[in-house]
DNA sequence: TCACTGTCAAGAGCACTGCTCACATCAGGT
DNA sequence: ACCTGATGTGAGCAGTGCTCTTGACAGTGA
């Protein structure tokens, strides 16, 4: 069976390359971003000849997508790490929130290679869509078992109530078609606000954007209807970084 | 005085090719996005060699700030036109939300060059701020004179609404702290909606998105506290496209 | 009229990119 | 021993932003 070892060996060569590329990358995205990103450059930081990387990568746009699903995955596993799931559903969200915007912070390329303007001549390719809907689906799972206070909104007609519970029963979430409304607008919410610190269209003045984003988080929770623990009516619990 | 008139020629002469360049920018930038977007080929469909093109454009970053004032200014024109001075403060804010999102889905690659992620090295330098806060200040300003109907909030700390407040004076816009937080809110859910849609993150479903936006529009608005024309709670006025 | 001056067109050229191809090498399997 | 398939290697193509040199053509002052 020297065969099936050394076909496991050779894979397993490849692979720690592959590996290897990818680290490259992921240094080289989080200093010049997605647009910059050379694969002659991390061949010469790999120490092999520019054609050599076409062997474990079939394009550039390929290397791309690796890398949006691996940042989809980073977030999500962020998102993940953060939720306590002894907490109050309002409590929940804003901690998955804040730590959804530390990751942004801190990976502002990263953060662009999702959310912002896609690359060049770049579709993005079905597998991205998987790893992509892991955090909008945990969004939405907060707001599922939670019992939900709604403030006074008025209510979403039926025809489109019915396609709003369609669009997220994609993501194995079960809610009625209003709350899918407020769920979706607190979610844009978030990227929006992240987007705007990471992009730097928030850098004006001496704000504390983490305290900000922080009640603007409670904010969003108040507003999908998710009801906070009783007796801490404001004061962030954590404020990252 | 052949001097001073040929010189204007000259001078319109120089202009007019610089006005070319830019249409000739705009095309590709639809076409093919802004990191995409290539001098070489600009100075071809005008029928100049490549060198041609740096007399009248010091770089393609140059070129890109000239863009992105440009878009600027037409996503700024186009939410003016849309105010409508008599109208409700919210009938105002949604009017001018649904001008944006349908400028934004008009062209997609210029809200990338906006409201996506910066391109490659470039970093944004002064002449771009100044147009860029044209459409905040716009939005800030519907709720600045308007009689504010605050939903029960947890208030800001007197140490943020100063800074807040600070923030929003340079926009020449008199607001207290805990309306700005709820503006920016508004504003930032405003910005990451229409990015989501742009940028084809809510692609999955059939839902009407035009009549999901109206509604998250007024959503919007009750969220700043403005308050509706009393007797139309909640039928969009104007579903564009 | 003649030389000077500044502006522009035009092309060559540099360094870089993604990507392909042909060739050499070398391990594994028959 | 032979073959096959995966890998290393370099040349090369077409494209990019940008710079430099050269040449042509005004308009200006003597």
């Amino acid at each position: 069976m020297p065969a099936n070892v050394t076909r496991t060996a050779a894979r397993r060569a490849r692979e720690e390359v592959i590996d290897a590329i990818l680290v490259a990358a992921r240094e080289q995205l989080a200093e010049v971003g997605a647009a910059a990103l050379s694969l002659r450059r991390i061949a010469r930081d790999l120490g092999m000849p520019s054609s050599g990387i076409y062997r474990y990568v079939e394009s550039r746009d390929a290397l791309l997508t690796l890398l949006i699903v691996r940042a989809y995955d980073e977030l999500a596993d962020a998102a993940q790490a953060s939720l306590d799931v002894a907490a109050a559903p309002a409590v929940q969200w804003v901690d998955v929130a804040v730590a959804v915007r530390a990751w942004g912070v801190a990976h502002p390329h990263a953060w662009a290679l999702l959310y912002g303007s896609p690359v060049p001549g770049y579709a993005a390719p079905q597998d991205t869509i998987g790893p992509g809907t892991r955090l909008s689906r945990l969004l939405m799972g907060i707001a599922e078992g939670a019992p939900l206070d709604p403030p006074p909104v008025p209510a979403v007609p039926a025809d489109q109530a019915a396609g709003l519970s369609a669009m997220v029963a994609g993501l194995d979430v079960d809610l009625p078609g209003d709350v899918v409304v407020r769920a979706v607008a607190a979610w844009s919410q978030l990227l929006g606000l992240v987007s705007l610190e990471v992009f730097g269209q928030l850098h004006n003045s001496g704000v504390d954007l983490a305290a900000l984003f922080a009640r603007t988080a409670e904010h969003m929770a108040a507003l999908i209807g998710l009801q906070p623990a009783a007796g801490e009516p404001g004061s962030p619990r954590s404020a990252v970084d």
